[in-house]
DNA sequence: AACGGTTAGCTAACCGTTTAGCTTCGGAGG
DNA sequence: CCTCCGAAGCTAAACGGTTAGCTAACCGTT
């Protein structure tokens, strides 16, 4: 069970077992295969808490999340993992459901546990601000993925949500739109920066032709549209802020007998769900995988060299279209 | 930063610090305040290697999944950290993907990490029992949750599949319906169980107004609607695996140009997507988080009794109807 | 033969907690 | 006044690793 029974059973002593399963010293093949019997025979595993105590690592990492129900983060998660594994590093989860004491003991916690480092994806609040800076006060290596972090003071990996945005537009244009209306966020600097990409395309910008809902889902997705369609302007295309929305506004359009795509061309956002509607319609893929390795990566560099400049790395968001999607879902159950 | 300096500050020794820590003796309310002081003082934290170590309790719960990608076990996700944190514990998760290498190198991890306990979500494959049994006999406690684990020597958590399945069917029936269609999956033992719950409802079981998949997607749903539909037997209900395959299902019907729910009634299981559909199915809600609570509240009552003879417990799948779905999107993003 | 350098391996201190068991003190009962 | 008891607090030994620094053996020089 303890090295200790392990060096009694091979014959030598503790720092010779402790060097044999480190590879970090010069120990015979004689002792080393002795040693290396001793260990299988006895199913010894070091045991964690010892060594993490006595080399001060603890070989985790933390991922901070909103709401790890959200397609796009529980593929950042599983980005992570890969790189954290592939370290040898475990990763705990922490989902906040957008719940401030919650993020809050998360916090405390990361603190406690002497966590090696933290991906953090936080919602646009002021909040997640704060406690990030009090993780990276505490000296704990951070990569802000998606998050607001405008700071200089935080490793941040974003995608390039005004240029997909404009690329977006343009694509609907070239596609034969006239006037493509726009779906998006208040308060969310996300879709801001996808405002300004739909501006920087359209070469006028009425705003009777954009809408905004308070989060990204059906929901206001359905009633911006609506918003958009009682005001009686005309439009051959419509830019959604995420598939969600995307799906609502299709159900309003549906109910104002605007067919898809023969009569209004729909792109969405993150390709979550565009594969799935009736109507399959365009979407702007998240790299979210992409994002999860890359945010683990940066933390691993970090824990290298905590000196290095803070850096920003930029994904790049890329079309899928309805031909392209895979039909083939991708959920699995049981 | 350690116990020592803050008792030293204090001016007590360090028994009484932890004792104040850990509440778990008496301290006169003069030393208790003036250590609670001095840990305000110094911002003290304990260390939890040491106090694992100490223990030999490591506040930690593993999360075995196969996908957290996949919504249910998302949901289950969320369920089990919210008792595990209620109880200070963390959790850790480990996706696997499917795969059986990562599989194995996960349980690996678990035994020597010393988790101390592990909630089990698996595929029907054989190896999931087999590592799951490595970790009971590891002395591991741990809760199986919708997985195969037919044995007797582990904690279930299951849903009535059979029972729901039977359920669902008679609703249709209710509905009007007269032949109602099942779209499974081959292989599945979940899949089996409500078959045998459609079989029970239906009257006259006809073979041909059933067809198989190799899993719960939405090609899948897409491919045995398609072979039904070809077989030109008359139906007027669908009742499928999955709610990707009934999205599949109700693509396959489209093309037919059969409506729903005018010509066909359809029914989906989890109620994951069925709210999103163009025309919104009914749908078997798995209570997902629930599964997740309960799961992990097995772990514990185990942690704390690890003699009591293994338990099953099934919770309820229920009904969810177009119309009391919420049109509410329940995923956000940034 | 004496010497220094190199190397394999060992001893023991340390990481920061918990906790059994001991000391001390004050008050109640005889 | 003495005894006994319980409460409050302390000391020191674990827990199971890592690692600095020491020892002993071996080998090539001079």
């Amino acid at each position: 069970m303890t090295i200790r029974e392990v060096a009694e059973r091979a014959g030598v002593s503790v720092a010779t077992v402790s060097a044999v399963i480190n590879e970090n010293k010069y120990v015979s093949d004689e002792l080393r295969s002795r040693v290396l019997q001793a260990i299988r025979d006895l199913d010894y595993r070091p045991n964690r808490w010892a060594k993490s105590l006595a080399t001060g690592k603890g070989y985790t990492i933390a991922y901070v999340v909103p709401d790890i129900t959200n397609p796009i983060f529980s593929q950042i998660t599983k980005g992570i993992q890969e790189v954290a594994n592939g370290q040898n590093y475990s990763v705990i989860l922490c989902s906040t459901n957008f719940d401030s004491p919650t993020l809050q003991r998360y916090v405390d916690w990361i603190l406690e546990m002497r966590v090696d480092g933290v991906v953090f994806t936080g919602s646009h609040h002021q909040q997640s601000l704060d406690e990030m800076i009090r993780i990276v006060k505490a000296g704990i290596p951070l990569a802000a993925a998606m998050a607001p972090g405008s700071a200089e003071f935080v490793d941040r990996i974003l995608i390039n949500d005004q240029e997909a945005a404009c690329q977006a537009v343009t694509i609907l244009q070239n596609q034969g739109c006239h006037a493509v209306a726009f779906l998006g966020v208040s308060e969310s600097t996300t879709s801001l920066k996808r405002l300004r990409g739909y501006q920087e395309a359209v070469t006028v910008y009425s705003p009777e032709l954009t809408a905004f809902g308070a989060d990204f889902t059906w929901q206001d997705g359905y009633t911006a549209m609506q918003a958009i369609l009682s005001r009686g302007c005309l439009f051959d295309g419509v830019f959604a802020g995420s598939d969600l929305m995307a799906l609502g506004a299709a159900a309003a359009l549906r109910e104002h007998s605007r067919r898809i795509p023969d009569d209004i061309q729909l792109m969405g956002f993150d390709n979550t769900y565009a594969h799935l509607a009736d109507s399959p319609f365009q979407s702007m893929a998240i790299p979210a995988f992409d994002i999860g390795k890359t945010a683990a990566d940066v933390v691993f560099w970090r824990m290298n060299d905590r000196q290095r400049p803070p850096t920003t790395t930029t994904l790049q968001a890329r079309l899928v279209g309805p031909a392209a999607a895979s039909r083939k879902g991708e959920f699995q159950q049981q």
